[in-house]
DNA sequence: AGCCTGAACATTGTAAACAATCATGGTTGA
DNA sequence: TCAACCATGATTGTTTACAATGTTCAGGCT
């Protein structure tokens, strides 16, 4: 996500990482000076990152106390499900450009590494390929403008997803995203925009948000040290 | 826009303000010391508010140089137009919820304040009040998160007409919010939207992507010194 | 025993001084 | 005359130290 420098962009894509692969549990603390040792860094820039990703609701400052990774009310939860769900199914309806044929290559291309990281068992890779391929489909059918605001809205359903997901569930399949590539191809907007909408709802109902765990975590085993 | 600080929103809500009515330039040179002197502030909460802003495309730092009001490019011009435009339409089209009566009454409220503006010739209430119509009606039917996207697309359109705005032509009408209500009461969703479609492509129609006005302005002069 | 109180500690917030960078205007030379 | 260049001033960027606030833990009181 685009920082001023580069070291301050550095340090945010790795807790938008973290963040991300749900390796960072929201209501974590983040203090300033440890932060500062783990990326090599000073007060400073930890401070002005940290204020970024206030505005991107990944994390919450509290004044006097610090800045803690954001918890999403079930009410904010809800919000940004609906919300992601009415850009990205509209979007497929009514596509601002139809798929070029390099985009169909690179979503295939994403697909694969998708199959990859599903047979290495790799949950992070998982869920970061899953994540690029609605990006950049969203990217390709519809301009950058929406692709940054479904990049912020992805990242706050995994702190929504760490927090209310319903174990003994498996939540985001990914076997949708062929059949999704493939309607689009075929034109078919109104049955992607329905699978598309499908989809959406299979993570909600992985949801359950009457428990609400407080499982905090330690930085330093999380963030790896550069 | 909510910062976390109060002296930090009160300046940050100013610069919007004086964006959203279109006294501050794209293009305007934002030093710091400047600021601080007229919001009778320091430096440092300028610069946090000023990085702020620029997570929100209101202003671009250019590092080593400062900060100025954002100019958005007619590529990027173009996709927050389409970007507002999908979510509004679609959101009438499939509202979260549909008006209660408090809500229509919130409206009627705001459009009394417009008809006022209008009549009093007051142009920065005129486009205040219709923003506020605007998200308003999004926040009815929709929800906080949405409410808070299209919040910063009007910001950034903002920027816009004022850059590619086509003298000789009467922008923003804003009869169509008469319609729009009582469409909505009656639960025509079909036709709301469409009327949404056609009100934001009368706007679309009123700019003109080949000139580009480079006009600055003097800070002192604009923002109130508090 | 439990709880309130207060002091010591740790962390965040603020201010100011210093360093680095960029815009400027004037000078020099072809 | 014009262009390149250097010196100067202004603005931004960074670091440091200090002040304010929050947290924790020990001790004493009820």
């Amino acid at each position: 996500m685009g920082s001023t420098a580069k070291e301050e962009t550095r340090i945010a894509d790795a807790l938008c990482k973290a963040v991300l692969e749900r390796r960072l549990a929201p209501g974590s603390k983040l203090p300033e000076e440890e932060l500062a040792q783990i990326f090599r860094s000073n007060r400073a820039k930890i401070r002005r990152v940290l204020l970024s990703l206030s505005r991107y609701h990944i994390v919450t400052l509290e004044p006097g106390r610090g800045a803690f990774v954001s918890r999403p009310s079930p009410q904010e939860a809800r919000d940004v499900l609906a919300s992601r769900r009415l850009i990205e199914v509209s979007l497929l309806a009514n596509p601002h450009r139809s798929l070029s044929a390099e985009g169909a290559e690179r979503l295939r291309k994403i697909m694969a590494q998708e199959a990859k990281a599903h047979a290495d068992h790799d949950a992070a890779a998982m869920i970061h390929t899953s994540g690029q391929f609605h990006l950049t489909l969203i990217e390709e059918l519809g301009n950058t403008v929406i692709k940054n605001i479904i990049e912020e809205l992805i990242l706050r359903m995994s702190l929504i997803i760490t927090l209310y997901e319903r174990h003994n569930t498996t939540c985001c399949l990914s076997s949708d995203h062929n059949d999704l590539l493939d309607l689009l191809l075929a034109e078919k907007h109104a049955k992607a925009s329905a699978l598309m909408a499908r989809h959406l709802e299979g993570i909600e109902s992985c949801l359950d948000f009457h428990r609400e765990p407080a499982s905090t975590t330690i930085l330093s085993q999380i963030l790896k040290p550069v």
